[in-house]
RNA sequence: GGAGAGUUGCCGGAGCGGUUGAACGGGACGGUCUCGAAAACCGUUGUAUCCUUACGGGUACCCAGGGUUCGAAUCCCUGACUCUCCGCCA
């Protein structure tokens, strides 16, 4: 969230975010709630301060075996006014919390400014399509020769969006996992956490789900629960009202978990294959940096995604994204955009996003640097990546003439496992 | 699911309803001493918010939210979490 005082003191900045990123809220109404707050605050602290004085000297009155009568009386009725100026207060600050947490982040200076994807900007090229001397099949046609997938029988399970891995398939799914894991815990120094799959709402407040998107996410009612679509939100919650170390810093985190999307809105979108699911693989990469770090951090986590795709020998590019795509607490955000050869387009495996002291005052995540001074944390995440996409690519990518799919070198070892001959 | 115990500052740990933002101990930081260090001694050691250009001052916060009271860390209610025992189950 946005401290309400730069709100006070920048609001046509304020106003301009908000436009930029196809939002709607009421600055009007929150800088008036502000102002109302801020009076009533003042009066509940005059008269506390005079309950205080007063209580004492009735204290010592009583203690004196003097008559405090006058005193008595005089408190029950400022007893009674707190009474009411408190709950006008405590109003006051619940509104204002409520409408503060509607305001979207500022996109950064050097965000293009646009309504929608057409305005991003491609930010680099990495290799090329590769060339086939057969017409490429999409993914789901491999995968269905190959037996990799059973899509319809998910169907008949959960519902369309829930796939199914079957034999190789599994296996391939679960070999990107792995492998992705390990390349960031050990070539880019991640430390590994395992989370919750269900969080509560406080936690979705934090990193800024809620209250905007309570639409697209599955939710337990009897317990208030609500599934995670992406490992963002347990992992930047790990901090939540702590305040760490400047000697602390920086922490980077690396998680699988499988996160779940209703995708409300987007029914007939991208529904081939695994284009698009409720549930879907993902491993995500989250960093708390000092507010100073944060550019250099974002540009640092994009080549950490990267280099996944490099490894796999992808072709991809990047863009940058413009103000209207990026998302609500978003400072600055870079997609990555695996090639689909088969089918003959672009798709995003990774987000990679800048959310400066967005997440990290509403989860309330400080850390005390090296004067001794409390600050908020910048928070950044970067997907790297989801698996759905990426075997879309690569089953195009990797596909033979027979329709049969040979996985990149890198992945053999995850693949060829065997037990039997290690006699376990 | 049932029965009990607990939750206080960076940590340990006191705390009768009225100078308690909180004793005492430890840690950390600064200083004295020392060639240096240890020890010893002295001092410092929270966050948020409001008023003020500033100096400074007020208020809130002892798990959370309510209640009783002129006044609550202290009494009452509700909830969360932790621990122990029983039951059930992976």
């Amino acid at each position: 969230m946005i401290d309400i005082k730069f709100i006070r003191n920048n609001v046509e900045q304020v106003r301009e975010a908000i436009r930029n990123k196809n939002e709607k809220a009421d600055i009007v109404a929150l800088l008036a709630i502000d102002e109302t707050r801020r009076k009533l605050q003042f009066e509940f602290d005059n008269l506390k301060s005079r309950q205080n004085n007063v209580s004492q000297t009735i204290a010592r009155k009583k203690k004196a075996g003097e008559d405090a009568a006058t005193e008595l009386k005089d408190m029950s009725t400022v007893a009674e006014e707190i009474k009411q100026i408190s709950a006008a207060l405590s109003a006051s600050n619940t509104e204002l919390e409520a409408l503060l947490l509607t305001i979207p982040n500022i996109p950064q200076p050097e965000v293009p400014v646009g309504r929608d994807e057409s305005a991003n900007t491609v930010e680099r090229i990495w290799g090329k399509p590769p060339v086939f001397t057969f017409e490429p099949k999409d993914h789901l046609e491999i995968a269905n020769n190959n037996h990799y997938l059973d899509l319809p029988r998910g169907a008949k399970i959960s519902g369309s969006g829930f796939p199914i891995y079957t034999g190789q398939g599994a296996r391939l799914e679960r070999a990107l996992i792995s492998f992705m894991l390990e390349f960031h815990l050990q070539k880019h120094d991640y430390e590994e956490l395992m989370v919750p799959l269900m969080v509560n709402r406080k936690t979705m407040t934090g990193t800024g789900q809620l209250p905007k998107l309570e639409e697209d996410m599955y939710h337990v009612n009897e317990d208030d629960l609500f599934l995670i679509p992406t490992a963002e939100v347990p992992v930047t919650n790990f901090y939540a009202d702590e305040v760490l170390s400047y000697k602390d810093i920086p922490k980077c985190f690396v998680s699988y978990t499988p996160c779940f999307r209703r995708e409300a809105g987007s029914y007939g979108k991208d529904t081939k294959g695994l284009q698009r699911l409720h549930q879907f693989n993902k491993v995500e990469m989250v960093r708390f940096v000092e507010p100073e770090k944060s550019a250099e951090a974002l540009e640092e986590m994009l080549c950490n995604a990267e280099a996944i795709l490099q490894a796999f020998g992808l072709h991809y590019r990047v863009l940058n994204l413009c103000t209207g795509d990026t998302s609500f607490a978003s400072q600055r955000t870079y997609d990555l955009e695996v090639w689909a050869p088969g089918s003959q387009k672009y798709l995003e495996v990774s987000s990679v996003s800048n959310f400066g002291e967005f997440q990290t005052r509403r989860a309330n995540i400080r850390y005390k640097d090296s004067s001794g001074k409390v600050r908020h944390l910048h928070t950044l995440n970067g997907s790297g990546l989801a698996t759905p996409r990426l075997m879309i690519a690569l089953l195009e990518t990797y596909q033979q003439a027979d329709g049969s799919f040979k996985a990149p070198d890198v992945l053999k070892p995850w693949l060829e496992i065997n037990l039997k001959e290690r006699q376990l």
